[in-house]
DNA sequence: ATGGGGCTTCCCATCATGGGAAGGTCAAGG
DNA sequence: CCTTGACCTTCCCATGATGGGAAGCCCCAT
């Protein structure tokens, strides 16, 4: 199997499998005389593995962190469970802060008439959010 | 007004200040003769603009939009309500890619029994999202 | 006049990904 | 058998926003 059908088969681009293998969060493929790499099953599984981790937004870090949980055939549910929900609060925060945005600017465009005239409390909040008045 | 002062009253690192003029999104200020950057009133309003812009999670080419229409005084509001409005939408779009990865993970979590045995639906999922049971 | 803190520029690192060049390889069809 | 096009290899560069740090100059207070 060729890396680009790895690719294929993970949903994990040519470009970041061998990203992947450079930086040792995969292990380096057998290759071909020429030097093409030449993946397997097991190749293509751990490929997958990482593709589902990032899309839960764990980290290249934390993913390395969560593929020796996994080929660590003894650890304890409880240490992966705690990770997990360390990343959710995590998750959480991140959120919270988006929503602030959003909301903050929600309340500004509602109060903003969207006409032709330039008046827009919009900029007048990014110009001077505590509404300082400058006169 | 030095660099440093003008960082503690904008709020914005005396590193960012010389990026954000080496990218021309603030004016050079003036200089002294030795060299030394000073600020005026006018900077450091700019710079809490763009600060602002930034808390409020405007990329720094938005930023530079918000600031063009800041300073056009003949602006029409319903532009900048559309820039907010695009840029809210952004926001709630990235607000529900990270709840849909919490929600997943609390899920996978809410069925781990986090205690001693490896067995652990996370990792599982992690392996087979589809649940595809390799025999 | 000296010491310490602030200023200058310049380079490097982060994190995850993509783009592209230069060159080697493989397979299919003429 | 040779060509062609699609694939592979490595290497370098770019992104976006920020911080770290070095080398060297400057300014003010003691």
């Amino acid at each position: 199997m060729n890396i680009g059908e790895a690719a294929t088969a993970s949903g994990v681009s040519a470009k970041m499998i061998r990203y992947y293998e450079s930086i040792g969060l995969i292990q380096p493929p057998s290759r071909t005389e020429s030097g093409y790499r030449v993946y397997a099953g097991e190749d293509i599984h751990s490929l997958r593995f990482v593709k589902r981790a990032r899309a839960l937004g764990f980290s290249i870090e934390e993913t390395r962190e969560l593929l020796a949980l996994w080929r660590d055939k003894s650890r304890a549910s409880a240490d992966v469970k705690a990770f997990a929900l360390k990343h959710i609060g995590e998750l959480e925060t991140k959120i919270a802060e988006l929503q602030g945005m959003a909301r903050t600017l929600r309340h500004l465009a509602h109060n903003c008439h969207g006409d032709d005239r330039p008046d827009c409390p919009i900029l007048e909040d990014l110009a001077d959010p505590a509404g300082v008045k400058c006169h």
